[in-house]
RNA sequence: GGGACUGUAGUUCAAUUGGUUAGAGCACCGCCCUGUCACGGCGGAAGUUGCGGGUUCGAGCCCCGUCAGUCCCGCCA
């Protein structure tokens, strides 16, 4: 019945009659003509009913309201010459209304406006409770749009120019318990057993291997029961890849091609590529970060060797303790940063104190080659301090440098914090900019002071670089991640697939072999039937369309997303279930009913 | 588990800092208008100030509790 989408009529259909569908976005009615703005998931397009030349349509036209949904038949005409609208996609052309048919009216008072309120932030809440109405708003279906092609255009992609098979995994999984909290489903028919929703695919892909498949991809559904934040969600899509008989070389390359496609053909962005390249260590030295926004620079400088004698104790004291002392040169910022935001109380003081830092140093240089000290630094820096000082930083006048003292992780932490919102106050990030590159050689392991032994900080199949077998503790892994613009959008490692090899890294985490067989035994059993080498990675899918989209949150990318307290308030779950269902799944209840609420 | 912010008409906000009958834009309803595109004009309806308690002669405003949303820490690739 349709013929055209609305947002889709151009001079070039001028003379045709259309059938369009859609809703009122907007009437204007100047007594003698009216004109309806129809809108569907394409855009927005003119139409006109006047007395004269459509009489048939005119009197519904005055009945028509915002939202209706309708159909319309009419010619495409073109716009008087002084009537254009430039800003309108559509703004050459209108449509005389031959015929409007009301297919249902809106009949109660709509919670917010759908058209022209964009500019006016509605309430999240009211927002959530009726998603499928701020779906219907034009930026945010737009997004969804683009996710919708993302994705495409990822399959094509991966499918035509790469070889890649998709392959599903099962949502209904056994229980790890490394990594997050488990969402947990009771089984019926195995009284007091639980599957666990997947947190990702990673032991199934890497027996997709195992099974020769080769090249694998999958968008899939993760689950995480952990608390939420502005770019998390309880469940997410991952871009999960896996690949076999490959290097790290070939993995990165074959995805920076990847991404580089698909930003060019989703939003006609050119990437340079291949991606710039950090070491861990490097980014960790220069940002204080292993997912440094490297869209502007501000960074940071090891200073710790200028201070080992010094007779400021913080400085020296740090340096004996095995930690480190760092500055931060901001250019711009003698003027920008006032003691009193530096001192307890102020607002740079809170960012480090947030990270456990217990303070915050600093010096400014006013003219070139003098450094200006008050405060706790005053009588403690040599000429010789201040004279290298300044080599190394190349402060220009107008610098203020900010130090960070004490032990590695709390000075990185604080100071890469620091950076970022310093970066973003004085305006050094550019609009519509995007940063990729790829952060390599992670360390295999972390320490988990709490509970004092050694951890995988990507996961326990993770490789170790074969440079490092020596000494495995301290080794490096073949592990990467893509960031961008801050922001780690994927990661992924080479995968241990030499038994010798991953029972070194069971006992370095410390994990006996018994441990290690009723944990993952299937996986460890399969690894003895000929594995291939493999490797892959995983893309946060929602995060990187937040990216693309130039958005902040995560529910901008999700049709229906749930609030920070992981509810849907559109279907008002989770939810109390019947008592019977709970005894066929052999459940207990310990629901409680809410207190009734007033309506809002 | 913890911290911060927010909650007033359908909606977005205001209310001279505790003082008369809680106002405005948009939306909604009615009337008028032939070229608008955030159309315009005239009129109208619309409120348990999230909820419960307290202080006070008097509370949208102060205090306590509670619910909800957002952001952050912890947690989480």
């Amino acid at each position: 019945m349709r013929t055209y989408y609305c947002g889709d009529l151009r001079a070039e259909h001028i003379g045709q009659t259309v059938t369009l569908f859609g809703w009122v976005d907007r009437r204007r009615d100047h007594g003698g003509v009216i004109f309806l703005d129809l809108r569907d998931r394409s855009g927005v397009v003119q139409t006109v009913s006047d007395p004269v030349r459509t009489p048939s349509s005119y009197e519904i036209a005055g009945e028509m309201r915002s939202e209706y949904v309708v159909r319309i038949t009419g010619k495409v005409t073109r716009r008087p010459e002084d009537s254009l609208n430039p800003r309108l996609p559509t703004g050459e052309v209108e449509i005389y209304a031959d015929a409007i048919e009301l297919l249902n009216p809106v009949r109660r008072q709509l919670p917010f406006q759908i058209s022209g309120s964009e500019a006016e932030d509605v309430r999240e809440e009211l927002r959530l409770k009726y998603r499928y109405l701020d779906l219907r708003r034009p930026r945010l279906n737009q997004t969804l749009q683009l996710r919708a092609r993302v994705v495409q255009i990822i399959r094509r992609y991966l499918e035509d120019r790469e070889g890649f098979i998709e392959l599903e995994t099962p949502i209904l999984t056994r229980s790890t318990p490394e990594g997050a909290r488990d969402y947990l489903v009771p089984s019926r028919v195995n009284p007091g057993q639980w599957f666990a929703l997947p947190q990702s695919p990673q032991l199934f892909k890497q027996l997709l291997m195992v099974s020769g498949f080769d090249r694998y991809y999958q968008i899939a559904r993760c689950f995480r029961d952990e608390d939420l934040r502005a770019n998390r969600q309880p469940e997410f899509t991952q871009l999960d890849l896996e690949m076999s008989f490959l290097d790290q070389e070939e993995v990165l390359q074959l995805n920076e091609a990847l991404v580089c496609h698909l930003f060019q053909a989703a939003v006609e962005v050119e990437l340079p590529c291949p991606f710039p390249r950090l070491t861990y260590a490097e980014a960790m030295a220069r940002y204080g970060c292993d997912k440094p926004d490297t869209r502007f620079g501000l960074e940071l400088l090891d200073v710790s060797n200028l201070f080992a004698d010094s007779s400021f104790k913080v400085f020296s004291g740090a340096v004996a303790a095995g930690g480190l002392v760092k500055v931060l040169p901001v250019p711009g910022g003698a003027d920008l940063i006032s003691n009193t935001r530096i001192k307890p109380g102020g607002d740079l003081f809170n960012v480090v104190a947030e990270a456990g830092s217990k303070g915050l140093a600093f010096v400014r240089v006013r003219e070139a080659g003098e450094i200006d000290t008050i405060g706790a630094l005053k009588d403690s820096l040599s000429e010789a301090q201040k004279a290298e000082l300044l080599q190394r930083t190349g402060a220009e006048p107008g610098t203020i440098l900010l130090f960070g003292a004490g032990p590695v992780a709390i000075v990185n932490e604080s100071l890469s914090r620091l950076r970022l919102k310093l970066g973003a106050e004085l305006g050094l990030i550019a609009e519509g900019q995007f940063n990729l590159l790829w952060v390599t050689d992670f360390p295999m392991f972390e320490w988990n002071a709490a509970e004092k032994r050694l951890e995988a900080l990507h996961h326990p199949f993770t490789r170790p670089n074969p440079e490092d077998l020596a000494d495995l503790k301290t080794a490096r892994a073949l592990a990467y991640d893509l960031v961008c613009n801050g922001e780690e959008i994927g990661g992924g490692s080479l995968r241990i697939y030499q038994r010798e090899v991953q029972e070194q890294v069971f006992e370095a985490i410390g994990l006996s072999p018994e441990a290690a067989r009723e944990k993952f035994g299937f996986l460890l059993d399969a690894f003895e039937y000929g594995t291939p080498p493999h490797g892959g990675i995983a893309y946060g899918l929602d995060r990187l369309v937040m990216t693309l989209a130039h958005t902040e949150s995560i529910r901008d990318v999700i049709a229906f997303p749930k609030t920070q307290q992981a509810r849907d308030l559109m279907s008002d779950a989770p939810s109390g279930v019947d008592d019977k269902q709970l005894r066929e799944l052999f459940v207990k209840s310990t629901y409680v009913p809410p207190k009734p609420q007033a309506e809002r």
